[in-house]
Formats: structure tokens, sequence, C-alpha cells
DNA sequence: TGTACATCAGTGAACGCGCGTTCACTGATGTAC
DNA sequence: TGTACATCAGTGAACGCGCGTTCACTGATGTAC
């Protein structure tokens, strides 16, 4: 059952997708390797055919979801970005949501190789943010890249103690609402 | 070898309290009940004459280390809140650092009873960040719990980023230090 | 262009291992008299 | 207060199970002639 070259890149680019997704839902220990790989339409021997070990596949699969976080979110400007970031759908949808947000607790856990991918990720995130902030002329252009700090590490924060709670709680949303109200004001020109 | 009840109590505490470092620095997965016992000086049986199951320990587990959380950071002002969480030190040391910071991720895949302990353990960080919010009177009054969210939210996060990058990472710095600067002008008087 | 053969992506059984959990046992504690 | 017995916290071997990984095998693909 042989396959061609091409059709085997593409299957290996599916696995990956498919790993970026089920981590981000289930956490790198909530997947196995067969899990992961009947998913993706295949059985588990293959594998190996692709990927030295499951920890490579967890660098290349962080890689994958952090890229597509920053896809899904290009294009928008900060008011945009908040809005649409701090919302119970992307809480709810973690599976499809931001990779910092779903797994930055656990990198933490993760060998160097991992932590030096989500390291990417963050400057790459920042990078696109600190362009937008730059946009607007009444923020102090010294500290661009300070406030787009503070704003990446209160979404991702907010994100992370919402979906802490329970499914039903008000606080969950509360936060999301706090944030959301707090950080859009504090984009605007500041009128005392 | 029975033991007296008070011995035996003390023995159940020391298995909460150690699991709940355990936790902090491996994940709820990377630590195994046998890890567990052996750590607290026992053997692996005679976990379930102290609890049903791995999962009940978790959410006791979780309960313990919040509110010890809680106990860590009493009697401080926001400023010295603010300073003490997003130090170095607080971020290398997981096992006995903020419990909402080293599990807040994994919580969200945990079952509902131990997401209402974290729940719970957020409202209690609020209250107490609030009371101290209320003292500062040059914040408005009406979005003090607001804007403690906005910094829970915000300290959280940095931690959360800042130990997702690599040890020696100039990143992992830059984010503690950019939170404490932006959060620490935040509770100062406005000065335009 | 057609034929013969090597390659290798994908299959599915099997591997050792560590996990959470159970259980028969031990022996000091706590209790009944 | 002293003796006999039941209790039960802690022990350590054993359980089934799912994990990551390996391997012999398959058969279409890709290549050499």
């Amino acid at each position: 059952m042989k396959v061609t070259k091409a059709q085997a890149q593409a299957n290996r680019a599916r696995i990956v997708e498919t790993a970026s997704v089920l981590f981000r839902e289930r956490g790198y220990d909530g997947v196995g390797v067969a899990d992961l790989m009947a998913a993706a339409g295949f059985t588990h021997g293959g594998f190996y055919k692709h990927f030295r070990s499951k920890a490579d596949l967890m660098a290349e699969a962080a890689a994958c979801g952090l890229s597509q976080t920053l896809a899904n979110n290009a294009g928008l400007d900060l008011a945009e970005f908040v809005s649409l970031y701090l919302s119970r759908e992307h809480r709810d949808a973690r599976s499809l949501g931001c990779t910092m947000a779903a797994l930055g607790g656990d990198a933490a856990r993760q060998p160097e190789e991992i932590k030096t991918t989500f390291a990417n990720g963050i400057e790459n995130a920042l990078a696109a943010l600190e362009r937008e902030g730059t946009a607007l002329d009444h923020v102090d252009q010294h500290r661009v890249r300070e406030k787009m700090i503070n704003l990446l590490a209160q979404t991702v924060g907010a994100i992370v103690l919402s979906r802490a709670c329970p499914d039903d709680s008000s606080l969950a949303d509360e936060i999301l609402e706090a944030c959301r109200t707090g950080m859009l004001a504090s984009l605007l020109p500041t009128t005392p």
C-alpha cells in the first residue's frame, strides 16, 4: 500500500494538523499516538514512518498550531483582535483557538525544543501586535512593545482563567467581559 | 501497622500537600499515585484508605494549593503583590508558586468538580485583591472589581507565557518586566 | 514505451512498561469487659 | 487498671489496561533497463 510522494507528504501534514487540534483539546498527555492516527484516518503503525517519536510530533504540532493562531488573527486591528479573542466562542473552541492559551501551561513542563517553539510563537504574535500598536498615534511609541506584552498577557490569562471555571459559570463570563472592557478602554485616547 | 487517628489524619494531610506541590511541578498526568505516596513517605497501597480515586485527590490538592497561594500573598498591598508575583523567583518556583498559573490550563480539561474548586480559588483571590484596590482612593470605586480581574488575568498570563519560554530566554524575563512596569504604572494616580 | 525489480507508506499484531486500582496480610490502636 | 478482641492505616504483590514503540508484512509507486 505504498502511496505517491506527494500523497505521503500531504498525509504527514494532515497528521501534524490533526495533532495540533487534538493536543489543544486534550493536552499532550491526553492524546495517544493511536488516537491521533485514527483521527487522521490511519492506523498507528505508520506513525514512525513520519516522526521519530511522539515528542518530535509535539514540537511540530506546536509550531503548526502557533502559526495557525497567527494566521487566524491576521489583518485585525487591536480592538477587533481583543473582541474576538475574549469572546465566549473563542473560549469554548479550545481545539481551534489560540495555542498559547490552550497549551502554554503545558509547555512549561515540556523539553526545551517545545519551549523554543512557543517563544518563537510569542515573538511572532508580539510582532503582529506591535505593528497594530504603532498605528495608534495616541500610544506612547516608546512603550508600544511593553503595552503589547501587557495586552497579550492579559488576553491569554483571561482565557486560561475563564476556561478553568465550570462551563455554566458566571465568573467565567465576567472575566472575559472585564478584560474586554478594560482593554478596549486602554486602547482609546486617554480622556481625563 | 495501624497508627493513631491523629497520626492518620496528619498523614492524609501530608499526602494532599505533597500532591499539591508535585501536581504544580509536573501536572496532573505527570504524577502517579506511587510517585506521590513515595514522596509523602508511604507505599502506594495505602492511598485508597484515604481517597476514593486519584481524581478525588486532585480536587483536594487543587483546593489545598489554591488556599496556600492565597495565604502566601495575604497582607501584601497591590504593588507588593505584583512585584513578588512577577518576579523571576516566582516564575522559577513552579512547585511552590501560584496554583492558578501552574495548573489553570490543565483545569480546563478536568472534571467539573476541579473547575468549581478553581472558580472558588479565583473568587477568593479577587476578593483579596478587591480589598486592596478599594484602599486606593484614586481608583474609580465602581470599577475596582473590573480592574482587579484585569490585574489577575495579566499577572497569571505573564507567568504562563514566561514559563512557556526556554529557561535562559530573554523573552521570558522581558515579559515579566513589561507586565511589572505596566501594572505598577497603572496602580499610580494618573499623571497626564 | 514496456517490463522487472527495489522502495517504502501504511497495516496490524506484538513488545515491555508504568499506570490506577485491588487485595490478602500485618500489627499497633482503640474498645469492651 | 488489666486482658481479649475488633478495627483499620499502612504494606507490597498482583490485576488489567493503554501507552509508546517495534516489526514482519503488503502492494502500489518509482526506477533501471
